[in-house]
DNA sequence: AAATACGTACAGAAAAAACTGTACGTACTG
DNA sequence: CAGTACGTACAGTTTTTTCTGTACGTATTT
């Protein structure tokens, strides 16, 4: 008993869990492994060291990588005199938190943002149409309430997200609670 | 011209867009339009009302409408003299914003903080182990760091749920900006 | 300049997920 | 108490996604 085994079980069940609950945001689990097994390094990793850790392809760790760069889950690092790429696990997860969901969360906010600004628009137009029929409008004027309730509501969502982005968040909810 | 078409086209933008944005977020792109469908319409629905929206089968909107149950992004209505189930659409873009996530943060908290501490407590006990390697101590000593403030965040994330359930957040962040 | 190392585009294979139709249990209806 | 309506479990099919191996472009070494 050298606790090598030991160790790595331990690791492992977190990993588990933490790929299991990147799953739930859309992650593949493969990539949340990925992200798993880097936390644990200490440090750098090339690629082929991530094949050889999770036993993958190393065109699988190269996608999955790009991947976890897009979500600012790892970063590259460099070191003189390695050719290789490295990367390594952001270990601080509160960045990655803010970063996960600015990110997605800003996608979400313009792509529906622009799609409701321009329904809007031409609902609006159907309504100040006056050879439009009056069941239609009807509708029409539903929809606008709708839209312009839910365009409030994506305005509130990024001003949540500015907080995110600025850490403002952590004076409503610091990151420690206060000793009593 | 009654506008008909043109209103459906408006909704069709919008609907696209709801469900690319949910999809962001592990959302099956069919399950985003059945709520966008729903969303646009006056009243509750039926499943053969769905499928017919859809063009989908019944079978579908059924599992569907299930998953956007547990999301708690739908409901399910009662009304005199209707022997089909009714389902509408959670018209409150705040509470549908809080709901999916604190129901997927609350899941991931609770795995991994499980996890983290089951784990966390067997390396504790191998740095207590005096027959355990010295490379594997100093490796499981990092560890327990890692974990510990990987725990200090769960209970973090654990209190912006909490702020977000009790509505709290709109403290924070109003839903309204201050007039000028 | 040839040889080697490295990362990734791309096409095909393997695996997973989404979707459908049938079948069945339950609950109303006449 | 038939007969009908309704929702969903389940098995099979279709579609999508993930994963791999090969091939190739670029960069580094000799």
């Amino acid at each position: 008993m050298n606790g090598e085994k030991e160790l790595e079980l331990a690791r492992e069940r977190v990993i588990d869990a933490i790929s299991k609950n990147m799953n739930l945001y859309g992650v593949t689990e493969s990539i949340g492994r990925l992200y798993g097994a880097m936390y644990f390094q200490e440090g750098p990793l090339t690629l082929d060291e991530m094949k050889e850790e999770l036993g993958m392809s190393k065109t699988s760790m190269s996608t999955s990588v790009r991947s976890l760069l897009e979500l600012k889950m790892v970063g590259k690092v460099w070191k003189k005199g390695v050719r290789k790429d490295l990367y390594q696990a952001e270990p601080d997860w509160y960045q990655t938190f803010i970063d996960f969901f600015t990110i997605k969360w800003r996608a979400g906010i313009s792509l529906n943002i622009s799609a409701m600004q321009k329904s809007l628009s031409e609902i609006q137009s159907l309504v100040d149409n006056e050879r439009v029929e009056n069941h239609v409008k009807n509708q029409a004027n539903l929809d606008i309430d709708k839209l312009t309730s839910a365009i409030e509501y994506y305005e509130w969502l990024n001003r949540l997200v500015d907080s995110f982005e600025s850490k403002e968040i952590f004076e409503f909810i610091p990151k420690k609670t206060e000793k009593s």
